[in-house]
DNA sequence: TGTGAAAGACATCGCGA
DNA sequence: TCGCGATGTCTTTCACA
């Protein structure tokens, strides 16, 4: 697939908005018929731009209370080690997020947990008790400022 | 609306993974017809257990080849002062979440951008530019090891 | 590429158990 | 609360400009 237009990204804009918006309504706002959107939609999924669609659930309603960003530091930091540690966390329900970084720390891990005497088992049962766990810092989530899926494709 | 039971938890669940299966697909898997489904999901969607669909893109594909997790400490803490940061904070296209967070640091912004020029970019001519910036500090993600969306309902 | 129309699948809403 | 059936809407496809 070649590179998205204009129209492509307002698709997308919009998809990312509201998951399920119809073609129709698309095709209104865009002042254009069904097919063509339809059709440039298909390509996206099929090309990959359109990964899925989801839908966003409330963690507090939920009981998904605390939200922690968790830095962590490894004392091994070769191929072995590593893979080990990443395939380890990828188990881990409660962490929804996790990224090789550059910085300060080797991973950031984002968890999910009811309570902090959930997050505090969380460490001292689940990440503690894997090997080569260096230094540990935790940022707890006291209020989300801003919070939004979609990327300014526009 | 009461609590969620197990049958409303494992709509929640395929949902989440996605948000286009139709009630007849969720009614085949759980053995029920679709209209207590229809009912569930709308009955979730009212009382906010759902909160949106959303279609999922591809960072990459779409050309945000760098996510950058940024700690920023504010110099000073009044309440006009946060409210004022967070404010600025929400307008920034390139944040995509924001939280105020209890640790080493006062906020955590998540920041997609195209490259590393990019990110400089808004650092010096965006963050910098407000008042009350203290000590910022980035992480740079290298590689994803795990994103889901979702959360574990059941 | 885009438009318009037609067939099939789905969402939605009564009614009955 | 659930199951069944009727109706309107959307998706999906096809012929054509």
């Amino acid at each position: 697939m070649k590179a998205l237009d204009a129209i492509d990204r307002r698709i997308l804009t919009m998809l990312q908005a509201n998951g399920k918006a119809t073609n129709k309504e698309i095709a209104g706002v865009l002042g254009m018929s069904i097919t063509p959107i339809y059709e440039r939609i298909k390509k996206m999924e099929e090309a990959g731009y359109i990964k899925a669609y989801a839908a966003v659930v409330d963690r507090d309603l939920l009981g998904f209370k605390l939200v922690a960003y968790c830095n962590v530091q490894l004392k091994e930091h070769s191929k072995e080690y590593l893979e080990q540690f990443e395939s380890q966390i990828a188990s881990l329900e409660e962490v929804s997020e996790c990224y090789h970084i550059a910085g300060m720390f080797d991973y950031l891990l984002k968890v999910h947990v009811q309570d902090v005497e959930a997050y505090r088992a969380f460490l001292a049962d689940k990440l503690a008790a894997l090997d080569n766990i260096g230094n540990v810092q935790s940022s707890f989530v006291m209020k989300p400022v801003k919070w939004q899926l979609s990327l300014p494709v526009e």
